[in-house]
DNA sequence: CTGAAAGCGCTAACAG
DNA sequence: CTGTTAGCGCTTTCAG
């Protein structure tokens, strides 16, 4: 089933049908018509390979997952499920996913490094940022299409991503918080290096000084390292914390076990806000108070644009920030009403 | 960069680059060390397509993820670290991953095929079973190349797949749980018809009965399902059940979460085995004895039997069981001393 | 053991 | 608007 039997049939030329098959305005309605119609009857399907060795693009994108490092990387749903919606729009462009996964960041630059090489892909969707990424600096130098899931650390103007809003996210936890009461405010994460932190971070920074709180270091939370552990419980004691902003489900899940094993209760001692409303935040009680990050439409947008950029339809650059929203549950209280007894 | 420079370069045909690629022992020593040397110096990395298309395999392999219908489905950290796995072992051989993710069967077929059709891959790897599978069943009336990572349903002998022994694996479980005291056992699940849910509940009867007790009709646990949440909780009143045997970690949390709402302690008043040990396992106390299921071999596993298939280096039909272990922890209580004081 | 040459199926000028 | 033609880079007979 090639090309040619197809113009054959259709008693057209090859060329016609290959224009056909590209939707070319240069073909008349109704040759398009008697094509399309026997490309049906014989069941004809291009080959991939054919045209990628024509026209040097393959018809797929690479999809570069972050390092998995930690074991717990595994179980961020986030990367199962971004990677459903990626995979659900390129479907419908006809385009195929091709995954770059390894344990190390230097495994993903080998791979990312063949594949490009290779021309298996057009270009690549990179679900992770950090600062002085070999990846990215490849992909840059080399001027591979890339869009990337999340804030860039350099370049900022210069290479397109989407994201949500991350500070305004953290922003707005500490303003929910700080509406109902509380005063004293901790930033918790696993992780004080990738660039999702950060702005969290900074975020909850403005957020505190804008409400006239003052902000805290940002503790790490590592459930192997007990020394560090005590002293974060002895922290929240002294400073008299009311509320945690946390920067995953998950955490969220280990910080709450943590401190509930050590007296603490959420959110009756201590509540509790978290990002991704991912599953995990529905499966103990209380459930979590926690930011939706709509995957859904991270996944639709970063799609879009680097098929823009492969397809040559967009300049450079674009920023895209995909709207949130607060999902509230159980775990945080609201303090207001014992100060109104105080006072 | 292509294999014309490289001959040139090397002062020989192009015909014996492409035998040097392929190690072909038609070719003198000397002559591919100097052709390798030449193909180093000049970087050269083969263009897949021009070999797709000559030689009309693509050294790129499908991994079907299993249809995402839950949402939970997506938090099944087994996803993630198969691919992870899968995708380094490919890497060794050179060969790359496409996915197949979907969120319907119908999704995952037309996508099979479209890959197929377009001769993007090699062949399949398929991450579950179940009966009557459209996939599978397209899968195998093409003769495409597929191995199941899991227990085919039907056609066992005439298809290739590894697995655990998940028969053996839910005996063990109720043999260590037997040893322990324990004589009314459950088995509970989030989905009756999957085919390691079979296997597993089959295991439990034969474990059951082998030690002369009764086995109980498995129970479905659905968060959301009320009325029959209630009917659970009496039966294991009713019953005096001492212990579940859970058919995933991430389900066992939740089984531990409903009973700890009602007053039913882990692993004081209900003893708990699961499956998988995945990162769940450790979230909270108390944490889970469950059977690591070797996640590595399984993903090596198969992607040596998947590279056998296609490339002709295996007859058509294998079956591979790899080991699992049990990690006792802290959801299993030794309940004999309160029979022994009774008697 | 090595080289020459004919494709693999499609695209993209270039003509008409 | 449609056909002709020359490749894309590699594999693979067939000769030698």
């Amino acid at each position: 089933m090639t090309i040619k039997d197809v113009a054959e049939r259709a008693g057209v030329s090859p060329s016609t049908v290959s224009r056909t098959l590209k939707n070319s305005s240069a073909i008349s309605q109704k040759t398009k018509d008697k094509v399309r119609k026997t490309m049906k009857e014989l069941g004809y399907v291009p080959n991939i390979a054919a045209k990628m060795l024509a026209s040097t693009d393959s018809h797929a994108i690479g999809v570069v997952f972050p390092p998995m490092i930690k074991q717990d990387r595994h179980s961020q749903p986030f990367n199962m499920e971004i990677l459903t919606v990626i995979n659900h729009e390129a479907k419908k462009h006809h385009y195929t996913i091709s995954v770059v996964v390894g344990s190390s960041i230097t495994e993903l630059e080998e791979q990312i490094k063949r594949m490009y090489a290779e021309k298996r892909v057009d270009g690549f969707v990179v679900l992770y940022s950090m600062a002085d990424d070999p990846v990215q600096k490849f992909l840059r130098n080399n001027q591979i299409p890339f869009v990337i899931l999340g804030t860039p650390v350099d370049y900022e103007n210069e290479t397109t991503y989407v994201d949500n809003d991350n500070k305004l996210m953290a922003r707005t936890a500490v303003d929910y918080l700080a509406e109902l009461g509380h005063r004293n405010i901790l930033f918790v994460t696993d992780d004080q290096t990738s660039e999702v932190f950060l702005e969290r971070y900074i975020g909850y920074e403005i957020g505190m000084s804008r409400k006239d709180l003052i902000s805290h270091s940002s503790v790490l939370f590592d459930q192997s390292d007990l020394p560090n552990l005590q002293k974060f419980y002895d922290y929240v004691q002294a400073k008299h914390i009311t509320a945690l902003v946390v920067i995953d489900d998950m955490t969220a899940l280990k910080v709450m076990e943590f401190f509930n094993c050590h007296g603490l209760q959420v959110p009756d001692d201590l509540s509790l806000v978290s990002f991704n409303n991912s599953p995990y935040a529905h499966i103990i009680h209380p459930y979590l108070t926690s930011f939706d990050i709509d995957i859904s439409s991270l996944g639709r947008v970063t799609f879009e644009r680097i098929l823009a950029l492969v397809q040559k339809k967009a300049k450079n650059q674009a920023k895209v920030l995909v709207p949130f929203s607060l999902k509230k549950r159980e775990s945080v209280r609201d303090v207001r009403e014992s100060r109104d007894e105080n006072s």
